[in-house]
DNA sequence: ATTATCTATAGATCTATAGATAATGC
DNA sequence: ATTATCTATAGATCTATAGATAATGC
């Protein structure tokens, strides 16, 4: 399931060698994530972003045409690392009756280790222009679209209860978001749970419907 | 359980009249929020809120500070609207067992109304000044202790199995996330799912694991 | 000659305030 | 006299670009 060739490629730039516009970029995109992960992308200036990536406010404009356009390099590195991690990390689950456990606490996982990544997602895709914000959204839905899958196979050789295909669609949003939960709540959550706890009893919660095994085994960790 | 006295009474005004500074205060958010949804904090200039609002950027602040004031001030009255709104909804809702259900119904409801809103608050919470990020998050906790307390009631009961404060509390983040899912992922679930049938989808998923109760009622709704 | 990079700055805003003016109440 | 409001603008940025300079390869 596919090649993520970022959709980067499509701005436009002065320099002819793709190679060093590809390097450049990785350094404005480094450069910028840290920024704005520190300061949020209205606070932090171009000349900031040129400074810190090592090169001069006028080079940095040969390779962006606009300061949105570094913005969209942004969530598009964050959505092609969280899902070679998701893509990682889910080719270590084995199929059966606890893959679902495995597919949440491998996820939740990536959550916890991208988490300022995610919450810059959440807070800045509205300040992108219309056809890029778009294109973060669609970033999302594939990620879902990933829980779809793995969810309607399980289903399929039994290891989870029949639903319909809204029900699992439902619910491979639910675990998108709940792994999200614990970035944007971390400031809470992180102080009452760790992120071991925070998954245990998540996927009591998720998968208590699924399993239909009754009320017993609350208090019970599944793994680990 | 609470008379919300807004926070916004610790904001300094020059102005000796207090129902003047409310009344004018109640302008600049009624204007602010408007154009914060449309635009974004950022791209609304104070000049614009001025005018929105009815009078000239000189009188603006006479009522604040500075810009971020105001979007505190914006933060601040939708958390009341919410509180307002939720418990007014949850006034309706009958003990007994049932009642979680119908819980989720009316908070989603008012999730849903508010969706603007709260998409608002999602974003721009970050834009805000240490001091003031704080109150805004210790209200979105305040949101949610609301469901820990019903919950805890519906479980000392025996409307719902036994479970950990830790469950409970987590249950109630759950609850108040998919109702906010609604809101920043509405481009997409709205085009696939009525307001209705997310939430009765989504009580199913929430219940399903509470009440025990196995595995076959998946295709039929609770109520509506 | 071509490609990449840099310096210097035009041009456009935007926030916040100072100081003038109008309205209110004694 | 006091309170509220307005106009005009100081002061501070910030994005984006034009035009000059340096590096590279023929």
């Amino acid at each position: 399931m596919s090649h993520h060739s970022s959709n980067a490629k499509e701005i436009p730039t002065q320099i002819k060698n793709p190679d060093l516009v590809e390097r450049r970029r990785r350094q404005i995109v480094d450069a910028s994530v840290q920024l704005f992960i520190e300061k949020g992308f209205h606070k932090t200036t171009t000349r900031q972003i040129a400074k810190a990536a090592g090169f001069s406010i006028g080079s940095l404009y040969e390779y962006v045409a606009s300061k949105e356009d570094i913005l969209y390099l942004v969530c598009d590195a964050i959505h092609e690392e969280m899902e070679l991690g998701v893509e990682e990390a889910l080719s270590r689950v084995n199929e059966g009756r606890d893959a679902l456990a495995e597919v949440i606490r491998e996820y939740f996982h990536v959550c916890h280790r991208m988490a300022d990544h995610i919450l810059l997602i959440y807070q800045e895709t509205q300040s992108l222009p219309e056809q890029w914000r778009k294109k973060v959204l669609e970033n999302e839905i594939r990620m879902t679209g990933i829980f779809v899958g793995i969810l309607a196979r399980l289903a399929g050789t039994g290891d989870l209860p029949q639903m319909s295909s809204r029900s699992v669609e439902l619910m491979a949003h639910n675990i998108s978001v709940l792994g999200h939960m614990w970035t944007f709540r971390r400031w809470f959550l992180a102080r009452h749970y760790s992120i071991d706890e925070y998954i245990r009893l998540q996927t009591e919660v998720i998968l208590g419907q699924m399993r239909g095994n009754g009320a017993g085994r609350f208090e019970e960790a599944d793994e680990e």
